[in-house]
DNA sequence: TTATAATCAATTGCATACAATATATTCGTA
DNA sequence: TACGAATATATTGTATGCAATTGATTATAA
């Protein structure tokens, strides 16, 4: 085994522990999302419109960064689901989303999930603040 | 703000950087893979086949953490494209999965990638290691 | 031995991801 | 002002992920 074959080994890439641990966390929120009838991705989005508001279809992808081809039909789903609402801007190019008093109610059923998610993930406290920090600084690192 | 609306912060979220992080350095592979007509996926399930030479999907499913419903097909893309070959094993249930030639001239293909990917990611060494370690930690808290 | 359970792979259905393209609208400038 | 460039969103096409189901085969136990 010469050290060029040891480079492809799975277990000597860094990037898929990344790629199956991020896996994981995700599917650990189903039992939680499944029930609001949410995925992983929509409840993202949700957030961050909890959070700011309204934002336009632009705004969110920058936050969650996901592009128009991810967010416009999920963004529709939300809308038929009677969480959102979409309309169009002053500039006319634009979208405005904003939370539905039922997306407000869905953020009351969601203020328990943090806290739920932080049990299934064994990590220390700062051990789960490196991870954070690395995975931004893995980001950072690709703009 | 309240404490309760902290943790629906996108910002407060430990999951979304391990998500996104782990998409950024997954679509890095692509500048790579792309030439070599192969996708990330595809390209950890040729790692392990190089690595053991032989292995059933439920072998290869075991150590790339994915299920008969994401591998049937996409070992069929491979076997298309000519890198591997099934075959029907002793117990009539399993596939037995086999590096062609042309599978094994891919590997010579793919032998720089590791390094390559090193070099985008923008890690210190040990931070690379902690963060290997982390992930293998949270992958093991879930099983 | 034979009916039932268990296992492996494949299939189905739904929901992302994302590159590439298309469409609508606005911006910038000659 | 008129027109080409830029921008925001939507659409298309391909490739995952994954839960649930199906089909084929083998193991097991009464």
């Amino acid at each position: 085994m010469s050290i060029a074959d040891d480079a492809l080994r799975l277990d000597n890439q860094l990037c898929f522990p990344l790629y199956a641990a991020a896996k994981a966390i995700v599917r650990s929120y189903e039992p939680f999302l499944g029930p609001l009838g949410l995925t992983y991705t929509q409840y993202i989005v949700m957030m961050v419109l909890w959070e700011k508001g309204e934002a336009t279809i632009n705004e969110v992808g920058e936050k969650v960064l996901l592009d128009s081809g991810t967010l416009s039909p999920l963004v529709n789903k939300l809308i038929a689901k009677g969480y959102l609402e979409k309309t169009k801007g002053v500039d006319g190019r634009e979208r405005h989303l904003t939370v539905t008093s039922l997306g407000w109610e869905l953020k009351e059923k969601c203020l328990e999930i943090p806290a739920k998610i932080g049990s299934c993930v064994k990590l220390e406290p700062q051990e789960g603040m490196e991870l954070y920090r690395l995975c931004h600084k893995v980001l950072e690192g690709f703009e």
